[in-house]
RNA sequence: GCACCCGUAGCUCAGUGGAUUAGAGCGUCGCGCUUCGGACGCGAAAGUCGUAGGUUCGAGUCCUACCGGGUGCACCA
């Protein structure tokens, strides 16, 4: 209906204006109509006219297209539309989407977690948004290829190998030890406690003390090298722990990828592209292969270090050229990180614009903000803050005091997580206050959840049968208009990368659900057999964007 | 210092394809269960949309300057 009227509109344009012009729907609000159109404010200057004149013009013209029931000019020359019952119950009780990226494939990577380091909360921010923007994607037809990038190697590693090799002597024998560590629990959930303080005490040895300064350089060098028996044996050991923990995280989320990818694997196909285009693209600066990003209006960033060790940067190379051998009809990379990496993006960039620039094109990176907490007291000392794990554990913690005896705490205690991080709209900062996150009421995950499960229950006791769409009363027909924009929002939050949008929507849906709850019998009604097929395109839709979101619905809570 | 992001109700945030009367949740105050699931609904109080200019018939939305907060800016990722 909506490519109609902008058809129709389009062509009044012409027929008595004579000019071209892409006219853009939009919805009003309620009492203005279904759809409104400022068509003829924009002509207003650029043809001398009164825009209400103009407008009335064009109201007429579009009057008689098939399924407007009026058509009314407003305040200063809206154009408000309104569309007949049938037609909008068409468009309320299916979900048809345009499969706008149809068979295209398209890589994203997301969920970097660095081995050996705490996962915060920016890593799970970026893990929730990125999947929810992957499972867009592929709504609009894409095969998507979402996939993840550790880094293996590196200086964070040399940092927490550099402390664990001196805590245990650098006697390998030793190693299983570290994983009763000082903690209660055991294995793997000590272990990747231990990690985190590991690497801060490296951080602050490296920062603090010249002498440990060399020494974890000198660990950084054997990393890669593999030349320190000793050295191998930690870092394989205590790697392998770490990625084993990122799955359990991943799993949790349902979260799973194609291919993780190492930086021990991008790290020499990065140095030899950096190698190969020194003189031309990187220049020799202080020891060190760097490219002056001056010349874009950028910084200059380090790729080779003065030890000849590939950066961060380099390996970033590497992973594009591992991507181009692995996913050759790839049309687009999608890359998710936290904002502070935004620059550091656009050097990269830049610099692959000279070797490869059909693959800085494919390339997109999508940022989000920072997350802060509402008070300090979350956050304690180094190498035991309030990460990823602990917002995790307190919101299931908060979930089971809600839920004590029930079967559906993981899933509430998805949607309480997701959701949280999913409203807000990506890109700038926001403030997590856990007390209101774990909150089940007003806009939150589990309350569109109940507002689901509330639905299902009617449905439970009789099921909706086929038939025609007469007239719909003013409460049926709130619902069924909002139902009917589904489509758009979807189509809108894939197009901007901004799964919010759908959130937003659907506590709307949501709240025009309860509303008519309030009001309206279904069963035992006498409008009971309409009434019932729009509750059951209600839960369609309410169910499709939450699982496009990665969130589960529940049919009893 | 330079660059980017942000500044909307007491708090947390929507609204940023300019447009009909700035919205929601939480919190505060009040109302509604003979009702298909009350984790609900209805109402009230609460806003110089950071400040000052500008563009426009029209600006929370675009432009400029400034103020405030965040982030990034050479061998970390």
């Amino acid at each position: 209906m909506q490519d109609k009227l902008i058809h129709a509109l389009k062509r009044a344009c012409k027929d008595v204006f004579k000019v071209n012009i892409e006219p853009v729907l939009s919805r009003p609000d309620e009492q203005f109509g279904d759809y409104a159109c400022n068509v003829a404010l924009q002509l207003a200057k650029q043809l001398d006219q009164n825009p209400r004149d103009i407008a009335v013009k064009l109201s007429e013209q579009i009057k008689s297209t098939e399924g407007v029931v009026s058509v009314s000019v407003a305040g200063p020359g809206f154009i408000n539309v309104t569309i007949s019952d049938a037609i909008l119950a068409e468009e309320g009780f299916t979900i048809s989407l345009h499969r706008s990226n149809a068979g295209q494939e398209i890589l994203v990577e997301f969920g970097n977690f660095n081995p050996l380091k705490t996962v915060h909360l920016g890593h799970l921010y970026t893990t929730i948004v990125s999947s929810a923007i992957a499972r867009l994607f592929e709504r609009s037809g894409a095969n998507m290829h979402p996939i993840s990038y550790h880094g293996d190697v590196g200086m964070h590693i040399a940092k927490a190998i550099w402390a664990i090799g001196k805590d245990i002597d650098w006697d390998p024998e030793k190693l299983e030890g570290l994983k009763s560590g000082s903690e209660s629990d055991e294995g793997m959930q000590s272990l990747k406690t231990v990690f985190g303080a590991y690497y801060a005490h490296g951080n602050e040895a490296y920062e603090s003390d010249p002498e440990a300064t060399e020494q974890i350089r000198e660990v950084n060098r054997q990393v890669y090298d593999r030349d320190h028996k000793g050295v191998n044996k930690i870092h394989d050991l205590c790697v392998k722990r770490s990625l084993e923990y990122f799955d359990t995280i991943y799993d949790e989320l349902g979260v799973s990828f194609e291919r993780h990818y190492l930086e021990s694997e991008t790290a020499p196909i990065g140095t030899k592209v950096v190698k190969e285009n020194i003189g031309n693209v990187f220049e020799e600066s202080d020891g060190a292969i760097v490219y002056k990003g001056e010349k874009d209006g950028l910084h200059t960033r380090v790729f080779l270090n003065s030890q000849g060790l590939p950066t961060y940067e380099a390996k970033d190379l590497g992973l594009i050229e591992l991507k181009k051998r692995d996913y050759p009809n790839a049309v687009k990379s999608i890359i998710i990180t936290g904002s502070e990496q935004k620059e550091y993006f656009k050097v990269m960039l830049a610099a692959l614009g000279h070797i490869e620039p059909e693959q800085a094109v494919k390339t997109e990176h999508i940022t989000h903000g920072h997350l802060g907490l509402t008070t300090g007291k979350m956050s304690s000392r180094t190498g035991n803050v309030f990460g990823a794990q602990s917002l995790m554990d307190a919101t299931r913690m908060e979930v089971q005091k809600a839920f004590p005896d029930s079967e559906v705490q993981h899933d509430v205690y998805l949607a309480a997580l997701k959701y949280t991080f999913l409203k807000h709209r990506i890109g700038g900062d926001i403030v997590f206050d856990v007390q209101e996150s774990v909150s089940l009421e007003g806009n939150s995950g589990p309350y569109i959840q109940y507002a689901y499960a509330r639905a299902r229950s009617i449905l439970r006791k009789k099921s909706a049968i086929k038939g025609e769409v007469g007239e719909l009363e003013a409460g049926e027909r709130s619902l069924v208009r909002k139902l009917s924009e589904y489509e758009e929002v979807l189509e809108h939050a894939t197009e901007e990368r901004l799964p919010h949008y759908i959130c937003t929507y659907l506590y709307e849906l949501a709240q025009a659900f309860n509303r008519f709850y309030e009001n309206n019998r279904v069963i035992d009604n006498e409008r009971e057999a309409l009434r019932l097929k729009i509750i059951e395109a209600y839960t369609n839709v309410l169910k499709d964007g939450l699982e496009t979101l990665g969130i589960p619905v529940i049919e009893k809570m």
